[in-house]
DNA sequence: AATTTTTTGAGTTGCGCACATCAAAATCTT
DNA sequence: AAGATTTTGATGTGCGCAACTCAAAAAATT
C-alpha cells in the first residue's frame, strides 16, 4: 500500500542528541574525518539508522559550494549534431547558473591529435571538470590521463576513449547503434537481396568505426542475401557525400540500400533525387537534424538511429557535478539510449 | 569560443547595494510581493540585469522548504509495466528523501470509475500533489478537477485525461506509438499482404484505444495489402491472450502479423509456440518486461514500442515538485519519447 | 605519576535566500 | 496643514549542514 511514510526529517542535531555526542562528532563520522573511536562511530551510525537520517540535499549543497567550472570540447565545423549539443548546453544556462556551474564550450579541431592534446593540456587548473569529444588516439589517451591525474573530473562525450582513465562515458553504444541500423535495413528489405552502400564520415572516428562494425556484423550474420560495398568516406560533408553517392548509384545497379554512419544526409538525399532513386533505395542514417528530418518525412530515409543530444548535455552536467562533489551517479538515469526514429514517432 | 564566463555570483545583497535599496525591497520585487513603486521596481530589475543576478537554487530551496507529499495512484494487479514504474519510484527513494519528498504509492482498481473517483477524493488535504494513471471517464475528470480546485498539483501518468484540468501529462503520445507499431509491421512485411491480428487489453483504456487508432491509420493509409482483424480483448492477461491467439491462428490461416497493444506478451508467445508459428507470424508489442524481452531475444517479437518507466518516474517527481514550488518546467526534458526496441538496441 | 596522544565537546561562522515585523519616510488626500 | 495611505528601511530569524577552532577530557604511553 504505502512506500515510505517514515519520512523522518531528522536533522544532524537530532542525531547528535540521540547518539549522546556532539554535532562535531557526528560531522566527523558522516564526512569521514579522522579522530573518532570505533565505539563512538558505531553509536553515531546506530542513531543515524534509528532516526532514518539523510542529509538534506539543498542544505549540504549550500554549505559545501565548491566551484564548478566545466569545459566542453566539441569539434569545430558545421556538424549539426555537435551544434545541437552545444545548443542544448546553452539552453540549460539558467539551470547551470542557479547552481553556480560555469560551462565553457571550446571548439577545436578534434581530428588532429596534437591540437586536441594541447587543448586538453591547457585545461589544467582552469577547470574542475571536462567533457571531451575525443579521437581514440594514444596521445589523447595520455592527455586525458594527465588531466585525471591532476584531479580533474573527465568524461568522454559521444565518442569514447575506453582505454583512458576517464571517469565516465556520456554517449551511446555505437556498436549497438550500427547493429540496429543493420537490422532495420535487413528487415525493411524483407528478404530481398542486393548490394548495400555505406557512407561514413571518417574511419578514424571511433563512433563511426564502431557503427560500421556493428552494421557489418548484423548484415553478415542475419541477412546473407545482402552484401556490403566498401565504405566510402565523405567527411560528413554534404557535397562530398553527394558526389560519392552519385558514383555508387552509377557503379552498382543492384544497389538496394544505403547506410550513412554520420552526417551529411542532405548530400545523399540530393544524389538520390538527381538519379530519381529516392524511395527506391532504402536509406537509414543517424542523428536527427533539420536535413535528416526532412528526408525522413519525405520518405527518402526510412529510419534514423539517434541519440538525444539534450539528454547527453544534461547527463554530462549531472555526471560532472556528481564527480566533483563526490556524490553517487544514478546509472539508470545516465544511460543514453539508442533510439529508432521513424516518420511516426518523430519528436 | 566561450559561452557564459560572465559567471557573476552576485547575491541578493549585491543587488540591493547596486540598486541603492534595502534587501527587503529586492525581496519584494523578486518574489512579487506588493508595495513597491514602479520606479523602484525598475531600479531593482536594472540592477539584477546589470549584475546578472540569479538566485542560487540550493539556498532558495533551503529557505523555502515547503512540504512535498505526493500520491501516485497505480492500477492494482500484476501489470508488469506498472510494477516497473513503482520500482523506479522506489529506486529513487534516496533522491526523494534528500529533498524531503514523501511519495506514497497507492494501488487501486483503476478500471472502476467509482472506486477511483473515491480514492482521488480521499487525497484532498493529505497531499500537495498527485500522479494518476486514470481512466478517461467523466467521473474521473470531475474528481481530478476537484483536486485541482482544492489547490493540489495533479498530473496524469501513462494514460491521459486531456479534458481534465490536470497540469501536465507524463507519458507518451499513444497515437504516435500505435502508428510506429503499424509502420514497423507494414515495413517488416515488405509488401506482403494478408491479415493482421490485434490483441488489446481493454478498449476502455485511453492509451490502448489511441494505439489502436494510430495503428489502424497507418495500416489503412500506407499498407493497403494488409487488413485488420477485429481486435480481441484479453485484459492484459497471458492466459486469456493465449486462448484468443490460439483461436485467431485457427480461424485465419492467412494471418501474417500480430499487434499487441498492451501486456501479456507471454500468452501470445505461448500460443504461437503451440501452433509452431513463432517467427513465421510477425509480432510487435509494447513495453519492455522480462517476458517481452525474452520473446524479443528469441525472435518471436520483431520489435517493441516502449516508453521508459524510469524516465516517467523521474519526470513525474520533477514536474510535481516544480508545480508545487511554482517553478518552471523544462518541456524538452519532460517529453517522454516513443522508443523502438529491436533485439540490437535492447538496453 | 608524569607525559604524550587520541578522542570528544562546545561553539562559531558562513552559505544565500525566504519570510516576517515594525517603524520611518515619502507621497497622496482632503 | 493635518491626516490617511503608500512605499521603503532596518533588522531579525530560520533553513540544515560544512568546516573550522580551541580547549577539555579520556586513554594510552613512558
Amino acid at each position: 500500500m504505502n512506500s515510505q511514510d517514515l519520512q523522518s526529517n531528522a536533522t544532524l542535531k537530532d542525531v547528535a542528541a540521540a547518539a549522546g555526542v556532539s554535532l562535531a562528532t557526528v560531522d566527523r563520522v558522516i564526512n569521514g574525518r579522522p579522530g573518532v573511536s570505533d565505539k563512538t562511530t558505531r553509536k553515531v551510525n546506530d542513531a543515524i539508522e534509528r532516526l532514518n537520517f539523510h542529509p538534506l540535499a539543498a542544505a549540504a549543497e549550500l554549505a559545501r559550494s565548491r566551484p564548478c567550472r566545466f569545459a566542453v570540447l566539441l569539434p569545430r565545423g558545421d556538424n549539426r549534431f555537435m551544434a545541437d549539443i552545444a545548443d542544448n548546453i546553452r539552453a540549460q544556462a539558467a539551470w547551470f547558473r542557479a547552481r553556480r556551474i560555469a560551462v565553457e564550450i571550446i571548439e577545436t579541431n578534434v581530428f588532429d591529435a596534437d591540437t586536441l592534446a594541447a587543448e586538453l593540456a591547457a585545461l589544467t587548473g582552469r577547470f574542475e571538470g571536462a567533457a571531451v569529444v575525443a579521437l581514440d588516439h594514444p596521445r589523447i589517451r595520455a592527455a586525458i590521463d594527465d588531466l585525471v591525474e591532476s584531479g580533474m573530473a573527465v568524461v568522454t562525450l559521444v565518442s569514447d576513449v575506453p582505454s583512458s582513465r576517464r571517469a565516465h562515458y556520456v554517449g551511446i553504444d555505437n556498436i549497438a547503434a550500427g547493429r540496429t541500423a543493420g537490422s532495420l535495413i535487413g528487415r525493411f528489405l524483407g528478404g530481398r537481396s542486393g548490394r548495400v552502400g555505406v557512407v561514413t564520415g571518417s574511419a578514424a572516428l571511433r563512433d563511426h568505426a564502431e557503427r560500421l562494425f556493428g552494421f557489418g556484423q548484423v548484415i553478415a550474420e542475419e541477412h546473407p542475401g545482402l552484401s556490403l560495398l566498401p565504405p566510402v568516406e565523405g567527411r560528413d560533408d554534404p557535397q562530398q557525400n553527394r558526389a560519392l553517392v552519385a558514383r555508387l548509384l552509377a557503379d552498382a545497379p543492384d544497389l538496394v540500400a544505403l547506410y550513412n554512419t554520420g552526417e551529411g544526409a542532405a548530400g545523399i538525399g540530393a544524389a538520390l533525387a538527381d538519379a530519381g532513386a529516392a524511395r527506391r533505395i532504402l536509406c537509414v542514417g543517424h542523428e536527427l537534424t533539420p536535413d535528416s528530418r526532412r528526408l525522413l518525412l519525405d520518405g527518402t530515409f526510412a529510419a534514423l538511429v539517434v541519440q538525444d543530444p539534450g539528454h547527453e548535455a544534461r547527463s554530462m552536467a549531472r555526471v560532472l557535478r556528481a564527480l566533483v562533489s563526490g556524490r553517487p551517479i544514478l546509472p539508470a538515469q545516465e544511460q543514453i539510449r539508442v533510439e529508432v526514429i521513424l516518420r511516426d514517432n518523430l519528436p
